[in-house]
DNA sequence: AAAACACTTAAGCGTAAGCTTTACTATAAG
DNA sequence: CTTATAGTAAAGCTTACGCTTAAGTGTTTT
């Protein structure tokens, strides 16, 4: 139950991978299992599971156990954390570049 | 003089590398050289050459010649492009995940 | 013209990333 | 108890990535 850090790095970094984001995509319509996570995807579920760990670790998800499902959900704050990046680099960008 | 697509693959996969990062950081402050961009970062010129260019092919800089330097300079719409795909996941999360 | 400068291009190298298969654990259902 | 379900863990494979070195191009400076 313990909260993993929200790097700029380690969020951007799990967010460059296309499944990552279709993860992420998915989850944030509604929380769902792994299973459900991994059906649309056309990977194996083993690669699925490395990929919820990815965003685990780096705060874009959290999940929690019921019985033998494990039930995932997206951490709007950790987005918060590149969006922040992001808009610090667009702010102090000057008329003249 | 034409402009790169600046997709939200492209531009997460770009800002996954810290190096990269501190390119845009930099310009964001200042528009540089490449040879300006590259000594803080401890890399070979080649290496940073490189990176340049993943960043212009995504459209998160733009750059141009005057005689030998190039010129380097954020292109704060490209941003916009993953600020708005981390916004859109963040507020169709529901207060139950 | 010669030298220095600012890239540019190409080749190759080592690591890391994403995936698969296989085997295993834990929970639920029959 | 047996079987099915849901996920986990480990090993190995392939490819992509970031980097380096070396050689080459175009532009200033001397």
């Amino acid at each position: 139950m313990q909260s993993y850090q929200a790097s700029v790095e380690s969020v951007f970094r799990a967010l460059a991978d296309p499944m990552r984001r279709a993860i992420v995509k998915q989850l944030s319509r509604k929380q769902a299992s792994v299973s459900t996570v991994a059906k649309p995807l056309g990977i194996s579920l083993a690669a699925v599971v490395q990929h919820i760990q990815v965003l685990e670790e780096c705060g874009v998800i959290s999940t929690h156990k019921e019985g033998r499902v494990r039930m995932c959900q997206v951490e709007p704050r950790a987005l918060v954390v590149a969006e922040q990046w992001l808009s610090a680099r667009r702010n102090s960008v000057s008329p003249t570049g």
